[in-house]
DNA sequence: GTGAAAGCGCTAACAG
DNA sequence: CTGTTAGCGCTTTCAC
């Protein structure tokens, strides 16, 4: 059967030994080109793969990164996953993960094993109240759509965010809002919450707000909640694409006419905004993008190479679609 | 700094040998119950964590888990790999995971550097006409969502699943049926289609076929093409939800009304079927189980036990919505 | 240029 | 019951 071959394997049938076999492999030290060769030849025959576990333990290092997610449930992760695994897969990494449902214990059960697997570098979307379990870490860390001061972190703009729905709903008429709030304890949606309220405080509007989860099944509680409490609404700012699908999803049950009657808008700009109906509204987050430039970052610390800057925000823009009035009132 | 800590400080500190902290690591030979509790005592207080590479390179086995999929974007497989996580986390092992796109040369990439990083065991989905890349292997292989003769599998029954969705659309009423064909090189897409094909054969309707991918943005081409060629068409069998859910958009867009005078039907039931408008009828698949059950069978390869059956075929059913007419024509 | 030897951190005989 | 020793597969001085 298939008994691993080793580097000895390798040295014995190159006639060579196990040094210089691992100096071809890493391009270290010199090599007269004709044993090169015979060491070449030896590894295709033998199909030889040096076992990066070994290498690992001596290195005290290795090609794995660590991928902490809350949950790659939510549509949100996947496409940032993405993005970090494709650059990362493209300069040799490898990435382990774990879904933390926001979970302290888990995240630190991973983040530990993680460790104990040497792996270099770490990136992770973890709620700031648990940041110290990433702070002084033996390896860099980047968060994403996260944010604390001592990390570096990608983000998207979520104050712009914010005030670009707000100001939508306020353009496009809506007098009554109501405003779905996510977990607090996590920036981007403290944040984007704070600026939306902030804006719509400044116009002559009623607010009201409703705490909410980012799922969809909590989606639909609090669409019931919110329609029997302020049944006058007229416009909606939800915390993510997944809440307001719920919520136009009830309004249509309702008999409730989007956009004339209620306006809709929601955060992330998933595939399902395109596909719900009407189609939603959003501000759109670059996901993918967060992840790749979350991947740059890590492997230019690694690297030890300076960053230009700790934090990289990356902007976010209003998709306009039918569950708005757009073109104005 | 965060400077390492080894077996070695910890057998010092406790005043053993580095074999004892061993012993009381892994629970094996006997110790004193007092140097036990000395050596516990080392390590809290260093707050050692031992090297999971060093031990891997021994045992020539690790506590890591390969997982090779397709597309996480494709909102079927996140299900899935909570299911195969959250089960292999609970038992200690990670996971370690890569996004082929279908690509051989990923596919035997993540492959041969999983291997090369003593994974114990891995899980896969991955087109049958590449399963030998999966054969003979060093461990154990489940693949998920695809089947093979020799390979351990887990899937759904996707015969059921085509003739089920074949069935409702008959006994709605339609009489002029499109089939969305997937791509056949997955047994699953391949089993799917020729089992409603066969049913509908059978009967006295009318039926033609386009070829389409498994995702939103084919489905929407797909969907253009489908309602010029064939505009009278009554009822639609996609490949998968999202096409589906591109199906209805289309129809929508066009003044179509569903399930009046279209009816649609989606495979998988993923959360997107729920929030479209109108909600999605479709062939349910025990995703998150599947994953479970996965990870369950490869957890038993890996511990030598026998496996009661090698092919692990869960049941369907049709989830009716509203995109179809329900209770009779 | 190349080989011998030591060692990364851990575990598994083997003595004692 | 516990310490000593050897070795997992690889890389890296250090001689030659």
């Amino acid at each position: 059967m298939n008994m691993t071959v080793t580097i000895k394997d390798v040295a014995k049938k190159a006639g060579v030994s196990a040094a210089t076999v691992s100096r071809v492999l890493n391009n270290s030290g010199y090599v007269y080109e004709d044993t090169r060769k015979a060491v070449m030849e030896a590894i295709n025959h033998l199909q030889y793969k040096p076992n990066e576990v070994a290498r690992s333990l001596y290195k005290r290092t290795s090609k794995l990164i660590g991928l902490v997610l809350p949950d790659i449930t939510n549509p949100f992760f996947p496409a940032l996953a993405r993005g970090v695994e494709d650059n990362l897969q493209q300069q040799g990494y490898r990435v382990i993960f774990g879904n933390t449902d926001g979970d302290t214990t888990k995240e630190m059960e991973y983040i530990d094993t993680f460790l104990q697997h040497n792996v270099v570098g770490l990136i992770a979307s973890v709620d700031h109240l648990h940041h110290e379990v990433l702070t002084n870490l033996r390896v860099p860390v980047v968060t994403v759509d996260r944010i604390t001061e001592e990390l570096p972190a990608v983000y998207a703009d979520h104050k712009s965010g914010g005030r670009l729905a707000a100001e939508k709903l306020i353009s496009s008429g809506c007098e009554k809002i109501v405003v779905l709030r996510g977990p607090q304890d996590a920036k981007p949606l403290y944040d984007r919450f704070q600026s939306a309220m902030q804006y719509l405080s400044e116009k002559n509007v009623s607010v009201n707000f409703i705490d909410c989860q980012l799922s969809f099944e909590d989606g639909r509680k609090k669409a019931k909640e919110l329609f029997n409490q302020f049944p006058d609404t007229e416009g909606i700012i939800a915390c993510n694409d997944l809440v307001a699908a719920a919520m136009l999803h009830e309004a249509v049950t309702r008999g409730i006419n989007v956009p004339t009657d209620l306006q809709v808008i929601g955060y992330d700009n998933i595939t399902i905004s395109e596909i719900v109906h009407p189609s939603l509204t959003t501000i759109h987050q670059p996901t993918y993008d967060m992840g790749v430039k979350a991947a740059d970052m890590l492997i230019k610390l690694i690297n030890k190479e300076k960053l230009g800057m700790i934090h990289e925000q990356l902007p976010v823009y209003l998709k306009e679609r039918n569950s708005t009035l757009n073109g104005g009132i």
